[in-house]
DNA sequence: TGACAACATTGGAACGTTCCAATTATTAAA
DNA sequence: TTTAATAATTGGAACGTTCCAATGTTGTCA
């Protein structure tokens, strides 16, 4: 008994029937008497039966297969394992089986995992794709018929399904809070200029500026890895500028977070002496010291949808790309400095 | 071309071979001729073909599945994503695949996974179990031979290897570390009681009290939720007390947060008034201001131990329970109160 | 009683792979 | 040239399930 796994016609035959009846049961067939149906489920407990979903998705070898496939940049980030979480959630209540993997934001890594999955027969996968993936790198599942909802960066070209934030739309409201505080230099930092999410938050970024009747000066716009360290790096260059800015929106929390150490590495105080807002919210943006104003995203909501989204397309069939923007806020909190001591609004002449 | 997957036989039909020479090229056999490989690769290649791993996996009912589960009770928090990214590191580069849920603390959930886990053919799994967890629960799995780890929280009574840090050791260090400032009244705070990583830890402290020739006092030991919030109300308990701790260890880092932010809300100053020491080093650990002193593990280290554990078990076949107890280090920062003033950091009166 | 539903049950073929024993082609030794 | 050994290749059975078409039971109605 412990040798040899119990399989359905070690069922059958304890429960003197066919395997085709035990079969039936074990998909909740109305064409079972229920007096069999009892028997046979009492033999399988009692034998300790464990189903084998590799051979039952070997015959039906459709894309039934109740798996799908989850890959994220960087699992570590925070926000990514919020989207996961968000994704397993509903993944998990349909019934499916979540296969995650982490890339690192490396290609051939996430290029192995998505061959790996494939050969594992899920019936379809999110992606959070890592840096310069390409729609050559989905061509093959959308040629498979497996259906694919990218998360949080968009891939320019593949025809995928997708769930994005609303990166423009966030950046505008930021630049508006802080013209509206009265800043008239307002930088754009952080960020890789060879992302979609960068081309989108910097088209915010200028519509912003333009509809608030405000000077674009292409100075105020540094790029810089979009880590605490980037961010760091950034603000020193744009403190440097003859016309320095007064405030600026950052390409992500960590991003802000590094211009604060940088701020502070000047004297200056980031709320007091320049104004910082973020994107994202990430759980530290409310602990912080400070606390950073950013625009929040709900990545785990995110996930949320893209699962939904993906079902939807699994159980349909053959599904259409479809687009979700996910609308974000601006969560007004300290470094922007319209919270400063709590009304009296201290700046210094 | 676009119905019906490619299989094993249409690669040897196109290559005009049979289906088993096909199968011994995938298999990377040496009976093969070089000139027949390099066939059968360009038409596999050609044909688009992809590995069928349930197919495989059915006829070699084997624990060969290249499948490892790995269940998380929380991966919002910082600590489990890093545990399952080392995991995923070993795990991938092994050529395994790995199936990671979230369980979210919920023991039925847990009980879902594991079996949807078991139903797929995992060849082995990683844990670090929900609260409550029962070895009863591990039990089906190392009746069916599959080989368990379970990392940073131990299930006692269970026949199972296990990766925990050392947390006798590391609780003894903070204790001895804040005796060695000066303080002679030293409290515990946070954790529930009814866990094994408690009682580890409460040992460790009671140990180090009496090894420093200070006196126990039962009343500085104070459980709570081991969250931000259950350290705001047990250091709120702390202060109250007649002759109240001039410094605390806490159960991890969140509830030392949650101590910092109580002493804050009465006026005292985290690493002047009173000196806060963490445990677990979390990311956000060395940004906190002030900076938290704190006892690191690391989760990520720990994740490939557990994993290099697991795999070496799968390939043994049969293995005996193993404990790794991974060690751990005192890493003071600003909240204990030693590099006050460090360099010209500058503080009030 | 026979015919006809409706309900339950069933054997066998299939899914895509691996393994085994058997076969053929090639080379070396006698 | 024959024999033995070695190198490549092969057809079929098996893995545990699902599906299909077929069969066996009833019960109802004429």
């Amino acid at each position: 008994m412990a040798k040899g796994r119990v399989t359905v016609i070690d069922i059958a035959k304890a429960a003197g029937v066919s395997k085709s009846t035990v079969s039936l049961v074990l998909q909740g067939s109305s064409l079972v008497n229920d007096g069999t149906r009892a028997k046979v489920n009492a033999v399988m407990r009692e034998l300790g039966y464990v189903y084998n979903r590799g051979a039952a998705n070997l015959r039906q070898s459709g894309s039934k297969s109740k798996i799908i496939g989850v890959v994220v940049n960087d699992l570590t980030n925070g926000f990514f394992a919020e989207l996961a979480v968000g994704v397993d959630m509903v993944v998990q209540s349909a019934g499916f089986v979540q296969f995650l993997s982490n890339t690192s934001e490396n290609l051939d890594r996430q290029r192995e995992v998505i061959a790996s999955m494939r050969e594992h027969g899920i019936s379809g996968l999110i992606m959070s794709p890592a840096r310069a993936t390409e729609a050559a790198d989905l061509k093959p599942l959308v040629a498979a018929g497996i259906p694919v909802v990218v998360a949080v960066r968009n891939v320019p070209g593949a025809k995928v399904s997708s769930v994005v934030s609303d990166n423009r739309e966030g950046i505008f409201a930021g630049v508006q809070h802080l013209a509206s505080l009265g800043h008239r230099r307002i930088a754009f930092i952080g960020g890789f200029s060879d992302t979609a999410v960068f081309d989108e938050r910097i088209d915010g970024y200028r519509a912003a500026i333009a509809a608030c009747g405000l000077e674009l000066d292409e100075d105020l716009i540094l790029p810089s890895a979009p880590s605490r360290a980037g961010g760091v790096d950034a603000i020193g260059r744009a403190l440097a500028i003859a016309a320095a800015p007064t405030a600026a929106v950052c390409f992500n929390d960590a991003v802000a977070f590094g211009v604060c150490d940088g701020l502070r590495a000047q004297r200056l105080e980031p709320g007091r002496d320049f104004a910082v807002v973020g994107f994202d919210d990430v759980i530290e943006a409310k602990a912080a010291v400070p606390a950073l104003t950013t625009i929040s995203v709900d990545p785990q909501g995110m996930g949320r949808r893209a699962a939904q989204l993906l079902l939807k397309q699994i159980s349909a069939g053959r599904a259409e790309a479809e687009s979700i923007v996910s609308s974000v806020r601006l969560v007004v909190r300290e470094t922007c400095g319209a919270n400063q001591a709590g009304g009296s609004n201290r700046r210094q002449a």
